[in-house]
DNA sequence: GAATAAACCGTGTTCGTTAACGATAAGTTC
DNA sequence: GAACTTATCGTTAACGAACACGGTTTATTC
């Protein structure tokens, strides 16, 4: 359908274009019939802003900041999203400034959103990694429009949420460890020492999969908690892993615990994220399914939330739930 | 990085905004020194074109003809995920038409092409559903730049192919099928009298399916096809299937299979597409996994690659493989 | 040396929207 | 009736890029 413009618009009700802008926008000063027959001519012909044109005139620069931890592989693909948007929308005016969250003190999230709020960006993106981080995104909220990535929290309202459901992923983790095996088998939940102490959704996936337990009606003391420690390297430090049992792996470190096992043992292992190591171990077949959450993906979308919200301005999915990818062997890309 | 203007490239060098224009679109008649300074500045300052104003400019409306099959579920999801595009990108001047396919007769790609390429549009997204396309697709390759959707044609060279890689499909489904279970077991393939044999979509997940079986050094002969007829309702006819066997279905019709099941059978099932219905036999359990298209999403994408092509003249990536997405009853979303 | 061609470059307009700035007329106050 | 206020509306200059058009040099030809 044909979109009619301002000029037009104003030809056809005889004022000026300036009229029609300030019906359009409510900016006042105009007299009820005008009003009223400028609305209709709009209406009529089926007005809608040119957005190309809107944004050449207002020529805004919108700084985002961006708030995100230190660059481990997944990050790092969310981090690429998120570039690819940036470039896309460069002629549009947003420009990032990114900051670096320090993962291992516990108010790290806080200090990296104070220094960027002290650049006075338009806009936040930022990863709730920790548990309790209400009331700093409560403050938050009355700064700055923010869209979180890869965590939800409770009772606060940010522009949208981009994130998995994570105590779904430990369900179905436990669905696809169990699938097709004998139920009383025993199953081993993988913890690494360390920032996994840290990190909620490490804990609601947890909580998903022993649920699943419940559900089936199958008795919790099936699952075992191993916590393993880190060497030096950062890696996870050997240890044994007994053979014929269903292992979860509920951060991106399953393929770490692949070499532990010898190559005639049999085992079923379900881990979190498409990382390179694990993508090399769902090939050889020494992780059965891996759990993916679209870090480029996620990225992407928390910036084009800002292109929608200030550019085109279209209305924003306020939660947008990240499909629960399942890769096994077969499914693999490249 | 900020990012330098026609107007300010032709301050520092002196000349005029028409000169800079003509050096940046190589439109001939200036000096190469004046060439090379516009150019060294360019660089320096890093420029882009603004693409926000550059259409304002061209104002250009970009007519697009898509062709696709009548609406079943599937369709109506793709045509959704376009409209969706389309929606986004209005300002820009993209316009589209929609012509349906007639699955029922042999040519009817070919009709719908020649009714819509009448209208002289600028651009064409279809799905080439029918085998032997390589033709017409090679014929339309000289008159307008066109984007597949669906499916791949070897051997044509459209703007961008957004479609699975079928085979691939199949073989996740065998995998899925004996996933934990002994490799002994009768596999049976459901096709559906009528428009399966036109598509070769079904074809290659076969094939993929059966490569599967030689893969693992299995017999083929554990592979069984079942043709299935289809009532006046187009409802697949109610006939006999066995408990304790696994059955793939390479269409979209998993779930009307699933009613000649007893409650008290065991089976295993695989099929195809994440339509209301087969969500509704996942949520039971009735259906193991569907692999779904991600038909919204391949909508979207087509649009949008004209939206790359024309106005952001952003590079293409010439083929998108959507990923093989795999549901089950705990990764079903609302 | 005058005419003509070729090479090179600036000007002006356009796209649709925004919003500051005036302009006008009618009404109000002393 | 002079001085203001208020309500209402028009005018205009951007924003960045594209390109037609015309203008000004320089080179070439007879």
């Amino acid at each position: 359908m044909k979109r009619i413009t301002i000029k037009e618009i104003a030809q056809q009700a005889q004022v000026s274009v300036g009229t029609v802008d300030r019906v359009l926008h409510n900016r006042g000063e105009v007299a009820a019939a005008t009003r009223s027959k400028v609305l209709e001519i709009a209406k009529e012909g089926n007005y809608q802003v040119n957005v190309v044109a809107r944004n050449l005139k207002l020529n805004k620069v919108y700084k985002l900041a961006i708030v995100i931890p230190q660059d481990n592989e997944y990050w790092k693909d969310q981090k690429k999203g998120m570039e690819k948007a940036l470039d896309e929308y460069s002629s549009f005016g947003l420009k990032a400034t990114f900051y670096t969250v320090n993962r291992q003190v516990h108010n790290g999230l806080s200090e990296a959103v104070d220094l960027a709020l002290k650049k006075e960006p338009d806009g936040m993106v930022l990863a709730p990694l920790e548990k309790d981080n209400f009331g700093l995104l409560h403050a938050l909220a009355n700064k700055v429009p923010f869209v979180l990535i890869d965590a939800s929290v409770q009772d606060v309202k940010p522009l949208a949420t981009i994130a998995q459901n994570s105590f779904n992923a430990g369900v179905l983790a436990a669905k696809l460890l169990h699938f097709g095996w004998q139920n009383n088998r025993k199953a081993i939940i993988l913890r690494t020492m360390g920032t996994d102490g840290l990190n909620k959704t490490i804990d609601e996936r947890m909580e998903g999969f022993k649920s699943y337990y419940d559900n089936m009606g199958w008795d919790r003391s099936l699952v075992v908690e191993k916590l393993c420690a880190v060497e030096q390297g950062g890696m996870v430090k050997p240890c044994k892993l007994e053979a014929n049992n269903l292992y979860f792996v509920p951060n991106s470190r399953a393929n770490e615990y692949v070499s532990f096992f010898s190559n005639t043992d049999t085992y079923r292992m379900v881990g979190f994220d498409l990382t390179n190591s694990n993508h090399f171990q769902l090939k050889k077949d020494s992780i059965d399914f891996i759990i993916d959450q679209a870090p480029e993906e996620q990225g992407y979308l928390s910036i084009q939330c800002f292109y929608k919200y200030w550019i085109s301005k279209v209305e924003i999915e306020p939660i947008h739930e990240m499909p629960l990818q399942i890769f096994t062997k077969e499914n693999l890309q490249g």
